[in-house]
RNA sequence: GGCGGGAUAGCUCAGUCGGUAGAGCAGAGGACUGAAAAUCCUCGUGUCCCCAGUUCGAUUCUGGGUCCUGCCA
């Protein structure tokens, strides 16, 4: 291994520019893009999760992009696992890993690791379908009052983070709380971070383009593909946004302009969610004003990686 | 033109048997350890269309006006 072994991981909200930043970085600083990234990690959602073009992809090397269908469920810890396998083997290369995407928790379990928690997709499963509905949630309540009173203090609102409690404490006998050690100051990685932010106003304006530029580019049938193939009713998959709304639209039950001001307002609510988690998960990182000139950051990288 | 229905939060609307009003959505802030593009928590003063009348008191009742809207012409 070389003597640099950092990586550098390049965040933000949707739409802030991180991939094309990413891209650049790793042309001039011999580096391989590993996506971080809950939803391209699927197959078949390629414009609506605005993924790398063939000719991006052909010029640098992209990792953890297409890997599964959209009926397979994934979690952090399929990612964490995919990822630091990705890391050590573009370190190999005496290359530099860049981790460029917006799935917050994601990141933040690569950079500080997560408990290795127990879990079980069966046992999961039929706990979800006894509690993951209103009336569930009620019986699940008072069955952790008694059980695990720590964690249904902690999440007595929260039906889907009880249900995992309640899993863990099934596997273990313990409360989530009690078995909680990562230390959140301590990164795994040297790790250069760097998370773009743009002025409100001006982000918004750009997901409104994008937005615009997403459905020119063929976004309709690509999803009208995606629902023929059964996103809605795959596990994880059915959360991209866009996808749904489309549908209502193919269905006749919404207008264009309906449809597109929907998908807009339903990625601004997620940008800003990313914004509060960024702004409070990562102590990290360093805050990108954008716009920003491209060689002024690679000299800001240059330095930080010593080169 | 005739007969109805409506006008209340940025939007869609509820409601007040007369004591100045509240939901959903949008918006803002926050949380987050195997569904995270997910999930969850918190935050609601607005000439209750205008004018006059009745009343201690009108957004609520009465009359007139204005503007939407449905059916019939």
């Amino acid at each position: 291994m070389n003597c640099n072994s950092k990586i550098m991981v390049i965040t933000g909200p949707t739409a802030s520019g991180k991939s094309s930043l990413a891209l650049k970085i790793a042309a001039e600083f011999g580096g391989e893009i590993i996506s971080a990234d809950s939803m391209q990690l699927y197959r078949g959602l390629d414009i609506g999760t605005a993924k790398p073009a063939p000719d991006e992809r052909a010029a640098v090397p992209h990792h953890l992009i297409d890997l599964f269908d959209f009926s397979i469920r994934l979690d952090v810890y399929t990612f964490l696992k995919l990822a630091e396998a990705a890391i050590t083997e573009i370190q190999s290369r005496g290359r530099l890993p860049i981790i460029a995407g917006g799935t917050g928790m994601y990141i933040r379990a690569l950079l500080y690791g997560i408990d290795p928690l127990p879990g079980d997709p069966g046992l999961r499963a039929g706990l979800d379908r006894l509690y993951d509905n209103p009336e569930g949630f009620e019986k699940l309540k008072i069955l952790m009052r008694e059980k695990d009173p720590v964690d249904f203090e902690r999440w007595h609102m929260h039906n889907r983070k009880l249900i995992r409690a309640l899993e863990v404490f099934e596997l273990t006998g313990k409360s989530i709380t009690e078995l909680q050690t990562v230390n959140k100051p301590q990164l795994r990685y040297p790790a250069i971070v760097w998370n773009l932010s743009w002025d409100r106003d001006v982000l918004r304006r750009r997901i409104e383009e994008r937005t615009a530029q997403m459905l020119a580019a063929g976004w309709i049938d690509e999803a009208a593909a995606a629902l023929k193939n059964g996103i809605l009713e795959s596990p994880t998959a059915h959360q991209a946004i866009g996808y749904r709304i489309i549908g209502e639209y193919l269905a006749g039950r919404l207008s264009s302009d309906a449809m597109r001001e929907q998908i807009i307002t339903v990625t601004w609510q997620f940008a800003r969610r990313q914004m509060t988690w960024f702004r409070h998960q990562h102590p990290e990182s360093t805050v990108i004003s954008m716009p920003a000139e491209y060689p002024e950051l690679a000299a800001k990288l240059r330095k930080s990686l010593g080169r």
